[in-house]
DNA sequence: TAATTAACATACCAAACGGTATGTTCGACA
DNA sequence: TGTCGAACATACCGTTTGGTATGTTAATTA
């Protein structure tokens, strides 16, 4: 595939998965895809041989693109500091940065999206989209696996709930935010993340 | 209208709403939903007389249920407790309670279904939406503020967005839930909800 | 530069869609 | 007991849907 070929593909999908966040996949046909996309239906079925091959390359994306930000984001995490709390607080910072500041509510998670239709896709969509929950969990669990060793909790808490506390944060963040038409939410919770793992970690934090 | 009449409305909204959460509101027909029905299309439009009134039907009965829901916890812990805290405490124990010990995941909120299909509703049916969420942030922040007042919190955190979590909670909770098909997320994040409250106001947590 | 192919455009199709018009049935009630 | 309206059922309609068949054009590349 030329370079053209890969720009437009690529602009199927960003329009694609900003209509859907909107619509929802069901809600938005080709017709209407391809109607604000300025081309024919030739051109689209050029590049997806159906829909819902469109709907797997777009969750394949979105997952793909969220597994990377937290690996990277973690990396660097680990690599500026040998404290895991630190740690975990350098990394939930670096989510704070992206939804920091933001002028418009952040339009929506597409993972949260088809999880609303999830009747509409096969199985293994299902697993594309819990590719991102298990990774959070799993590195985050190890994560607080080292805090809970280094510093003693003040309260005894399960961890991996602990963990999945975090992408939780993000799918309850957006729907308040898109429905509410409020920007910092996100950040908001985050920062509460941020205040709890303290309170039940950080020494420093004395009564 | 007469107490059959009656019956087979709600049949319809049940089904309707039992569909919806998992297929998205375009995403369910109404030829595929008289069809799980068993019932002709005569008999739907006599009931209600096009889609979009279904749709706010739905999301009307959906958002007074939580509101109510909402109301009578909070009265009941109010009446239970004449402590800000326990008060607070009580109010989420009552959530704790419907989410404790489920076999099967919450099938969603239909809020957030809608949310993520905002596009496709009219302005009217965001702010019915938006009623449950501004009902818990104005009644929690209330409620939060009586509790600053008499528990001066370990670290200062902005209350109103302490109280938008608990509502985030629940949307967070039930994506992860429907996703990663397990039935004890939403009742595990209360409990870390409970205590990080907790960490911030109860005085007995000395450490 | 000729051949090939990627990148589109045009025209069309059967099925599904939301919705309507016109029935029928049956229980309440005067 | 007759009638009247609520509660359905049947048949149909125009539009939208996802998808295909068959083009045309422009860029590689042999």
């Amino acid at each position: 595939m030329g370079k053209k070929g890969e720009d437009t593909r690529t602009r199927i999908l960003d329009t694609a998965q900003d209509m859907i966040l909107g619509n929802g996949y069901a809600g938005v046909s080709i017709d209407k895809l391809i109607s604000r996309l300025g081309m024919t239906k030739g051109a689209f079925f050029h590049h997806f041989k159906n829909k819902s091959e469109l709907a797997t390359a777009l969750i394949t994306r979105f997952s793909d693109d969220g597994v990377e930000l937290f690996k990277e984001s973690l990396a660097r995490a680990r690599k500026f500091s040998s404290d895991p709390l630190q740690q975990l607080m350098i990394l939930i910072g670096q989510y704070e940065e992206l939804f920091e500041g933001l002028e418009e509510p952040y339009a929506g998670c597409l993972l949260a999206s088809y999880v609303y239709e999830l009747q509409q896709f096969s199985e293994e969509t299902r697993e594309i989209i819990n590719r991102e929950f298990l990774l959070s969990r799993k590195e985050l669990t190890k994560l607080f696996r080292e805090i809970v060793k280094k510093y003693p909790p003040r309260v005894d808490v399960d961890i991996k709930s602990l963990a999945d506390g975090f992408m939780s944060l993000f799918e309850g963040a957006f729907v308040l935010s898109k429905s509410l038409q409020e920007a910092d939410v996100t950040f908001q919770q985050l920062q509460h993340y941020k205040t709890y793992i303290r309170l039940l970690f950080d020494p420093k934090l004395a009564a």
